[in-house]
DNA sequence: CTGAAAGCGCTAACAG
DNA sequence: CTGTTAGCGCTTTCAG
């Protein structure tokens, strides 16, 4: 059942069909309504494919993000959908599990006209290799990849979100603050710009950072993490204060200083990152860096249009707005 | 650069390249490297608008879910676009919001020829309207819908898992066990296999059901959840089991207890369902039922995967696997 | 084993 | 205000 089977039944040419299909203006009202029964009593609908191979849109956009199931990105997702729903565009989300190869497959998605253009929170691939193979995919990037001038990018000043979040813990009198979370082969940079404001907050304080407080992890799973906490305490190491690159590694590390009879926040405070659901239904609930997801997602669907319309000129580089939320594990 | 460019190109037919593109076997092996130079020079990719338009298929799947920011929903997701991914499809992820009317929209896409298929996990619309608007679209339902006869469905035997948390409950000596979610306006019937398995296991063990204990919850929010627990508290209501229809509602009731100085599990043992993170990283961590995520998207997937290849029938009705995880709130 | 040609269903000039 | 028509880029008979 196709746009000429309306207009046949109808009487008129696909011309006209097409223009009430478009609720293009210029139709007498009689046309109008002639033509809407027929598409009616069929139960036309028009194929977008087809309508996408001529006018080369797709009115889709992909997100590529490193796992659907971790709360801050499928909260993120949940946000960038409404954004470009409101837009006028929809979202096909990829999952690349951090890996370099399919995180640059979905630029390939573009090249063979799925969808328009990418939003993309790369955790592996360089900021060098999305330029180079960018060509002309609108892409617009998210997160704290070092980001190459010449691709738009959204973030949240990490150095600053750090730095509030010591300060915090200062305030309160913690005198011994450790960061978990210097991930290895982490490419996407949020780790050094945190430790940077981890640091600068220290040195404002006048305290000097101990290399042995800044506790690697070396992959992005919760058991990662409380290993590394369980083998800090072990060695010896003692901390009251503790800022967190992630939410998971924050409840990983909560669970397993309680283990060890260590009282949250008594004896430490903690401090997470992203504001996921995992900390406001943790015992403490733990007080957390909160991005602005909302305008995360506006900002990044905005300059994604923008870009997919005909936008050229130098990568835009745009700070989003973030929040400490202040809960019971660092009141 | 379209297939005709790669043709001129290496001095061929486009049916040549496109024989070479399909990995079709009759090429000599001169004419395969040549073309493929071609392409390789041309950094040609195929167009896949235009292939869709005449093949008919477009590779992917809808995936309807209620809410991606649920850690459930996502983990399905997860597991749906990588069972899909190994047969050869994607995987486009709606959010439906639970509106009815959002819900029904995802048919449409089908017939938009966006998608060659749906899975769906109904929350307000009844089977009776899928079945109706279903027509010719392949669909496979998950949850807990009252299934029409007609659409394949994959869900977990609810009232046996309800049974079998109750079950172990009773044998931690537990005799006043309650039931927390009867979620008004929920269609999608899983409630009630719930709470007949619930039902089930107390008249076995000779226990009859108070009606009391079991609480109504207004929406699928945490905060109504706890709102329930805090009004059975403060009406006087005491239980010391209570078996939650969601993890959220688990954990929110795990935060209101634990407000009302009532310990978890010495007090009340908890019992979630879905397994979900939250789960594991609240404290006490919570036992859970944990339906087969695996399982269930791979049977979807399948199942969806056969109709889209024209299996025609009745509706086939399968039961996933599930496990009782034993955490800490229920030993 | 390779080439020519006819569409897939829609849009958008361009006429009328 | 409405109709005709030429493609969009690819697949696929059907010949050769």
């Amino acid at each position: 059942m196709r746009l000429s089977d309306v207009a046949k039944l109808a009487g008129v040419s696909v011309k006209t069909v097409s223009n009430v299909v478009h609720d293009y203006e210029h139709v007498s009202e009689s046309m109008r309504t002639r033509v809407q029964e027929a598409i009616d009593t069929l139960g036309y609908r028009p194929n977008l494919t087809a309508r996408r191979l001529v006018t080369g849109r797709t009115g889709m956009i992909a997100l590529a993000i490193p796992e659907t199931a971790h709360h801050y990105f499928s909260s993120i997702a949940d946000a960038i959908v409404k954004a470009a729903e409101s837009r006028g565009y929809r979202v096909l989300i990829e999952q690349t599990d951090g890996i370099a190869e399919r995180e640059l497959a979905v630029m390939r998605d573009r090249e063979a006209g799925l969808v328009d253009g990418v939003i993309f929170q790369p955790a592996q691939v360089t900021s060098l290799e999305i330029a180079e193979i960018r060509a002309d995919t609108p892409v617009v990037l998210l997160g704290e990849a070092a980001m190459p001038l010449s691709i738009d990018h959204v973030m949240i000043d990490n150095v600053e979100a750090a730095k509030v979040s010591v300060e915090h813990l200062l305030k309160q009198g913690r005198k011994k603050i450790a960061f978990l979370g210097a991930v290895e082969n982490d490419n996407a940079g949020a780790t050094i710009r945190r430790l940077a404001g981890y640091q600068y907050a220290l040195d404002q304080a006048g305290l000097f950072l101990d290399p042995q407080l800044v506790l690697s992890v070396d992959s992005f799973m919760a058991e990662a993490a409380a290993l590394a906490i369980r083998k800090a305490l072990e060695s010896g190491l003692r901390f009251d204060g503790l800022l967190c690159r992630d939410d998971r590694f924050a409840v990983a590390a909560l669970q397993e200083l309680r283990r060890s009879g260590i009282r949250v926040p008594e004896d430490v405070a903690i401090v997470g990152w992203d504001d996921s659901e995992l900390t406001q239904f943790s015992n403490p609930t733990i007080t957390v860096v909160a991005p602005a997801k909302d305008t995360i997602a506006a900002m990044a669907v905005d300059m994604l249009i923008e870009r997919i319309e005909g936008q050229t000129g130098v990568g835009r580089h745009r700070l989003a707005p973030f929040t400490l939320e202040t809960r019971e594990s660092a009141p």
